[in-house]
DNA sequence: AGGCGCTACTATACCGGTACAGATGACAAG
DNA sequence: CTTGTCATCTGTACCGGTATAGTAGCGCCT
């Protein structure tokens, strides 16, 4: 007890005999209290982690995906706490979810119904969910997808678009262009951002071609702007999940003779570094992703103290602020000169 | 012990019985195992940690030290090993890298005598070494950096350059021009390269005019040009301890109204995306990146498993190959033009 | 002198599992 | 009927710490 004293609680004892204490320690090349055996006595491991459904690697790719890790990082820097990365892949027999030390996790973006998810529940830790379905009693972090949707979406219709292709992800489901524009993705926000274009365009009669790939990158946008353009009756706007999707579509427009704004507009949604690097710049939906990651962790930082208090864990639902942010992709509708459908 | 086996060695009894134990432990909302007392009994815990020096934030903003985390995510995958981010920084009295409970840990680009690095040595647990000092009996994943950065200087002082400015950085240490071009940086790294880019411009009497900057970033690099750039006497080629600080480089020579590489030729590190996604597109030295962090995760389960049967902890270290890439931003010197410099 | 409060140190009882050896019982062989 | 073997199940002893409630020693006040 005294050495574990020595180590832990230095005002437990007189300086001089935890000189002694650390010397013979440093004698025996003892490295100071086992993690593992302290984590267990103590009831707190000191590593908080984070649940990305698929692989790990988009979570370091993804720049949206990455800003917000950053800022989970940075929040979690003066507490001390090490950040796990959890996978819901991986084997049968080892489940991170289930078999990590941890003193709770931040929920990113997951399909609602992972069984990963389930594990960390029933482990009964305190979560944080960040952009998942908002459920009772469970702290989440949201922007309002819908609303924010609905408002670039109704940017577009003002512009005077009334064919417009939506572009979206979903893991699982039906791919390539929908025959019904129902919300179907497996994500929460996807599903929500659907709606929330839908909510625009259905009161002006404007028609929705609906395109689900299964990954939100660059390729799927490109595809599918090829797939929506390259008709004799083309969409003149499109929406997409994802500015990097939207970066996707506008080279696809491009790749095909047309340009953007002038024949197509396109816009995104996260406005991530991209959307204003890219030419022309993006049209998008501007959200703070590091503040979503500090108001996550600080949450998560502070359900584990209260856990340890005993006092009530009382969940909170924090919906952030966006703003629709209008560049060079987005124009006017024109329409169709006469033979312009020489293209390609 | 029978419910312990029921949950982690289901072969340990009959289906039945089992079944019996599940059911039980549902209705008990008993969610298997205790990570944390596991992880003592049996003395491996199912993460592995990577320290990262300084702050967190770069892992995921940085593209390079972003590709490799994903490749490494990606080789632990399978394993079901769960990535632990370990950081230096932090409390005093918290030290993730003595505090936390892992199995072994990966080392990226620290300094060379960071305490968290010591930690984990003391802590005798298995370490693989990326991107730092080689030592006996460790095991080290780099590439050949000096011989690298030689050729790539070699590749600049071969098309006449002999007024070179070479553009590092390194945490410690003076920033700035630095009136003796002996390698400093606080990084092992960044000391081979510097010796390197000498090895080729020393044989040939070229010039040196060496600036240290605190960090690898775009600022610095643009801030480093203007530097050199903007003078009575500029230097005619650049080289950059890596492809943002290169991209810095370019941009600042623009914003002096030079041109790449007409006026002045830059080369930069690592062949990051960047490298090819700018204009100029960059020369630079390739890394697999992906390999490397491939090569030293499949290193550390290898050592972990052997840990396990007891085997020796032999070190091995691993060089990876290097190519220089040449492309638009590296010319031929040009003598300058008489009144050139109303630049700026 | 006795009681009190304080600091410095220590004994005990867990934390929640797992490894391993042992116990039990059924069944086949001798 | 005894003995051996095997599949199941269980008892015991750790894993390496920490919280908590002590105990000892000592100066101080009444």
């Amino acid at each position: 007890m005294t050495v574990s004293n020595a180590f832990s609680r230095p005002d437990q004892l007189s300086p001089g005999l935890r000189r002694q204490i650390l010397a013979a320690a440093d004698a025996l090349s003892y490295a100071g209290p086992d993690p593992a055996a302290r984590a267990l006595a103590r009831g707190a491991t000191g590593a908080i982690g984070v649940l990305l459904t698929d692989s790990l690697t988009p979570a370091f790719t993804d720049e949206v995906a990455a800003e917000l890790l950053g800022a989970i990082a940075a929040e979690l820097a003066p507490t001390g706490l090490a950040l796990t990365l959890l996978t819901s892949s991986g084997r049968e027999d080892i489940i991170p979810a289930r078999d990590v030390a941890i003193d709770g996790a931040l929920v990113y973006s997951c399909e609602t119904d992972s069984p990963a998810v389930d594990w960390l529940v029933r482990r009964r830790m305190p979560l944080v969910f960040i952009d998942q379905e908002p459920a009772a009693g469970s702290t989440c972090i949201n922007i309002d997808d819908r609303a924010a949707a609905r408002a670039v979406a109704q940017h577009v219709v003002d512009l005077g678009h009334r064919r417009i292709a939506i572009v979206t992800a979903s893991l699982v489901g039906p791919h390539g262009v929908l025959a019904d524009p129902a919300p179907t993705a497996s994500s929460y926000v996807a599903r929500q951002r659907m709606c929330g274009w839908l909510d625009a365009l259905n009161p002006v009669g404007a028609e929705a071609v609906m395109i689900q790939q299964p990954y939100s990158e660059f390729s799927a946008g490109f595809d599918s702007a090829r797939c929506v353009l390259d008709t004799e009756d083309p969409v003149t706007a499109i929406l997409c999940l994802s500015d990097v999707m939207a970066r996707g579509v506008v080279e696809g427009a491009q790749s095909l003779g047309l340009r953007v704004p002038n024949d197509v507009s396109v816009a995104g949604f996260d406005d991530s570094p991209v959307a204003s690097r890219m030419h022309p710049t993006l049209t998008t939906v501007r959200q703070d992703v590091a503040a979503k990651g500090r108001a996550a962790a600080s949450a998560l930082i502070e359900a584990i103290a209260r856990r340890r208090d005993g006092s009530t864990p009382e969940g909170e639902h924090v919906l952030l602020a966006t703003e629709t942010v209008i560049r060079e992709s987005t124009g006017p509708v024109r329409h169709l000169a006469a033979g312009r459908r020489s293209a390609r």
